[in-house]
RNA sequence: GCCGGAGUGGCGAAAUGGCAGACGCGCCGGAUUCAAAAUCCGGUAGGUGUAAAAACCUGUGUGGGUUCGAGUCCCACCUCCGGUACCA
């Protein structure tokens, strides 16, 4: 073999690691430390891989191959994310059901990611779609809807940490006596009310395009984030999961994750807590007296739900409730009814049955100018007493908060736009203090920073962080109102409407007449899976119907024990589920009577490396979460957070330096690429294009760079003229020079330490230098060579394989030990030291290594060039710092 | 608008506050060859200067600042990329 033959050698390595089972991870090995290295697992697409791909899998696949031989075990699987609309769209038009397509493209990914000889444990691959997945999947599922969330249990976990709050059985939810006194029917309607996973009525986001709907997370400007088709707003009967109840503890704890701050900070951001209070506000025409209801607040206290004529609403800035002008109630609020006069009723339901249709799109579209209508009723302001217009508009949403604001123009920017549209007055009650001292002006803008009270009674001169405690102690000591904690994280919308998901393990009632009564039965855990229905054809029902309701009565309807009639809940999972656990899966995928084995878990767990892009900062990373968390409050798994340490890598542009995409022209197929140049020089090339979480540019003349060095290196240890393989004449087994010694330790700090790092394109190029000054060698000593090839291992693991076996070695070097840099061969003797006068660089001296400062100092006043500025000229400060430089200050 | 991140040769990029541009691509010159491919060797920030050197000047988006010394730290601004947007 002359030349550097890279397809024989790759397919040669990788049916040899295939046979070998080289890399297949043995649970809980006694003495080795545990490493769980994971990918985001793929959606297995119809295009195959992309060069995006193969870009966080050299990654991991580095750390793994590094990590073995430095004597870690290490766990690296790879699976596959294959429930989904495009297999079922695809299924839609040729009439092939989803999972054979599914399977197909498993098999065409499978097979790329082969072809880079990657290193994974192939024994524990999985996709979502396995029914002997899936059903673990349902199986935590019922697992999340047998759990309520107690905000007040104060408990200690396995990890030692003490938290308020955790998810416990629904068996031990405390009934209230009333509640029991209403019978059997009256407690589970109590529970499910209680469940984290519980069925609500409420305006979603429907896409009638894709004929599912869509959670929030995956509407963009009121279009689908996937097709990017108009999504509207329908009230439908939907599976929510309570993460709300989880908000608290999913935002304080990622403080303890290596995650980069970009992440964190976006999914607190999204969590989205604040901190304010809850007032009420009376209907200024209820019966009775605004005096007496005061009156028996103070007696009574703040009510958990406040009286039917009683406006609730929410703020961040009670210190601004002398500058209430008016107040919103969102168009679908309840009392919107009560509130509205006979002569405004008209344009108030007008006005809300517009709102009602507006997608979030059109109400994104309409943000610059704001609308509303006023409904012709009055509030009291409980701090003044006066009469406060209502007005309905739809930049007061329903799902957040009370639903209900009042509204402070001079201090808020969205009120003071409704107010100068609708000519409300505008009040100032804050005046901005210190540099900006005096008069705020109000005439063009709010002014919305904190400063001192103003207009504000016997408040005035108080300052804002004080006066929004105070006054929220005051009014709660009347009963008027409450401190109160919102989030813009809203409960999740876990039903699809489509085929190609987990069907949900439940069974709705039926009475007599085969109604649903409301009352649900759940599959038992042994029972599942639950699998998919056959249905002819793939077509959506256009109807927020869902697809499944098209199976045939058997899968539909059965009859309980008790005789109880049952149906089928036929909406389906998001895709999200099955990749919220599957990393728990890896660790023991074959478990029939566990979804995992609590020691396997407690040995693999958690994820020491996860890699992805950072398209998933908020969705699946947030929803996995919080799917652990729950496991955790219920004893399935033993650590609070999966993921130790995320690193995001950056998404590889086209050579235009744009996205790429087929519409662009610019992408660039990864499998061309292993045909032409191989697998190691597309995984090398990847690594050094540049830092991995940077956004970068792909040039294919850099594959080609990447690809003359391999060859070099063959060249360096192969006779490349030869007829088979044999070493080159210039490598012998003798004694390295010390040079050569000292190169060769250079190298292996420096490759070592950027692997830590994970700063490949640097590790990349001191092997460069290390071949570039070996192969000026005439006399290369093997010794040194077979470190070097240990090196290049994990990144270029083929071709390292091969050289290794020329090299003498009988077995794989996939788990030799990782050579160390020796100190001793890495002090230099003399070194070059650079001096400046003033600043300014104007020499450079070649000194004994280990110079004192001030010997250093002599040095440098000796040299020639430095003699020429100093002459003449005063020196007022000298700097030498040992090693490194000498500065000369002359005046 | 707000919040992040980034601006360094022709290009991808290096650089614990201490020699800016390692390494790779491209380009230029040379060797090898009948010729080419492949390979190998040398050069390559811009400028002044020189027979050639030496030496000097200017350079890390722009403008200021801190420091003996700034690509690196601080302030302001510009541009690009990513996230987010009525969350009261």
């Amino acid at each position: 073999m002359p030349r550097y033959d890279f397809k024989k050698i790759e397919s040669r390595w990788q049916q040899f690691w295939e046979q070998n089972q080289t890399f297949q991870a043995a649970d809980c090995v006694p003495g080795k430390p545990k490493m769980y290295v994971l990918d985001m697992f793929p959606y297995p697409s119809g295009e195959g891989l992309h060069v995006g791909h193969p870009e966080g899998y050299t990654a991991t696949d580095i750390v793994c191959r590094y990590s073995r031989m430095k004597g870690m075990n290490v766990l690296h699987p790879m699976g596959w994310d294959a429930f989904g609309l495009p297999a079922e769209e695809f299924a839609r038009q040729k009439g092939i059901h989803p999972r054979i397509k599914t399977e197909e493209n498993i098999s065409t990914f499978r097979r790329q990611l082969k072809m880079l000889g990657f290193s994974y444990d192939w024994s524990r691959e999985l996709s979502t779609t396995d029914p002997d997945y899936y059903r673990w999947t349902q199986w935590i599922f019922l697992q999340i809807y047998d759990t309520w969330y107690d905000s007040h249990c104060v408990w200690t976990g396995p990890d030692g940490v003490q938290r308020q709050g955790r998810g416990r059985p629904i068996s031990e939810l405390p009934i209230p006596q009333d509640v029991q006194a209403a019978g059997q029917d009256a407690v589970r309607r109590y529970q499910d009310r209680h469940r984290l996973a519980y069925l609500s009525e409420a305006p979603v986001n429907w896409c009638p395009e894709l004929g599912t709907v869509l959670a929030n997370e995956e509407v963009i400007d009121g279009r689908s984030e996937r097709g990017d088709h108009p999504v509207v707003r329908l009230k439908l009967k939907q599976w929510m999961l309570r993460i709300t109840s989880y908000a608290d503890r999913l935002a304080e704890e990622l403080s303890e994750l290596s995650w980069p701050e970009s992440i964190k900070y976006m999914q607190r951001n999204w969590i989205g807590r604040s901190v304010g209070a809850e007032v009420d506000f009376r209907i200024a025409a209820s019966e009775g007296s605004f005096e007496k209801w005061t009156e028996g607040r103070q007696a009574a206290g703040f009510m958990n739900e406040a009286e039917a004529d009683v406006i609730r609403i929410y703020t961040t800035r009670p210190d601004t409730l002398f500058g209430v002008t008016y107040m919103v109630l969102a168009p679908e609020h309840a009392l919107v009814d009560r509130l509205t006069t006979p002569e405004r009723k008209h344009a108030v339901e007008e006005y809300r049955q517009t709102a009602s249709l507006k997608s979030d799109l059109d109400r994104t579209d309409l943000a610059k100018g704001k609308t509303g209508v006023f409904t012709g009723g009055y509030a009291i302001n409980p701090v003044n007493g006066e009469r406060v217009p209502v007005w309905i508009a739809d930049y007061v949403l329903i799902s957040y908060g009370t639903g209900a604001i009042m509204a402070v123009p001079g201090h808020d920017e969205r009120d003071y736009e409704f107010a100068k549209a609708f000519e409300i007055p505008i009040v100032q009650v804050v005046a901005p203090v210190g540099a900006q001292a005096g008069p705020a002006d109000l005439q063009t803008a709010a002014f919305t920073e904190y400063g001192v009270a103003v207009n504000s009674g016997i408040w005035n001169g108080t300052p804002t962080a004080d006066f929004k405690i105070s006054i929220t102690a005051e009014l709660s000591a009347r009963g008027l109102a409450r401190e109160a904690v919102n989030y813009r994280l809203r409960d999740w919308l876990f039903s699809r409407q489509r085929y190609w998901g987990e069907p949900f393990p439940v069974w709705h009632e039926l009475d007599a007449d085969g109604n649903p009564t409301g009352l649900m039965r759940t599959d038992s855990p042994d029972s599942l899976p639950v699998l998919h229905p056959h249905v002819e054809d793939f077509k959506p029902t256009g109807t927020p119907e869902p697809m499944l309701s098209k199976a045939g009565d058997d899968w539909l309807y059965r009859t309980d024990k008790d005789g109880v009639r049952l149906k089928r809940e036929t909406n389906s999972m998001p895709q999200w589920a099955g990749s919220c656990w599957y990393y728990l899966r890896f660790c023991d995928n074959r478990n029939s009577v566990n979804f995992i084995d609590p020691e396997k878990e407690k040995y693999w767990l958690p994820v020491d490396l996860y890699i992805g892009g950072a398209e998933h900062a908020v969705l699946h990373l947030l929803y996995s979460r919080f799917w652990h968390k729950v496991l955790f409050d219920r004893g399935h798994v033993s650590h609070p957070e999966p993921f130790k340490r995320l690193v995001n890598q950056g998404m590889i542009l086209g050579e235009n330096g744009e996205k790429m995409s087929k519409s662009r022209g610019n992408v660039v197929n990864p499998e061309r690429v292993v045909e032409h140049r191989g697998a190691d020089a597309l995984r090398l090339y990847e690594m050094f294009m540049g830092p991995l979480e940077q956004v970068k540019p792909w040039q294919t003349s850099g594959v080609e760079g990447v690809y003359r060095f391999l060859g070099r290196v063959w060249r360096m240890i192969i006779d490349d003229r030869a007829e088979d393989v044999s070493l080159d004449e210039a490598v012998h087994d003798i004694a390295p020079t010390h040079e050569q010694l000292r190169l060769l330790h250079r190298t292996i700090r420096a490759v070592t330490e950027d692997i830590e790092r994970l700063a490949f394109n640097t590790a990349i190029s001191r092997m460069m230098e290390f071949t570039n000054e070996m192969t000026e060698q005439t006399v290369r000593p093997k010794s040194v060579l077979e470190s070097f090839v240990l090196l290049l291992a994990p990144f270029a693991p083929h071709l390292a394989e091969e050289l290794w076996a020329a090299l003498g070695h009988q077995q794989t070097l996939a788990y030799e030990s990782w050579p160390v840099s020796d100190p001793a061969y890495l002090v230099e003797d003399t070194v070059e030291v650079p001096v400046q006068i003033s600043g300014k660089l104007r020499g450079r001296i070649v000194v004994p290594a280990g110079l004192s400062a001030a010997e250093l100092q002599a040095f440098a006043e000796a040299d020639q060039n430095v003699q020429k500025y100093i002459e003449g000229k005063a020196v007022v400060k000298v700097i030498a710092v040992p090693g490194r430089m000498v500065n000369f200050v002359v005046r």
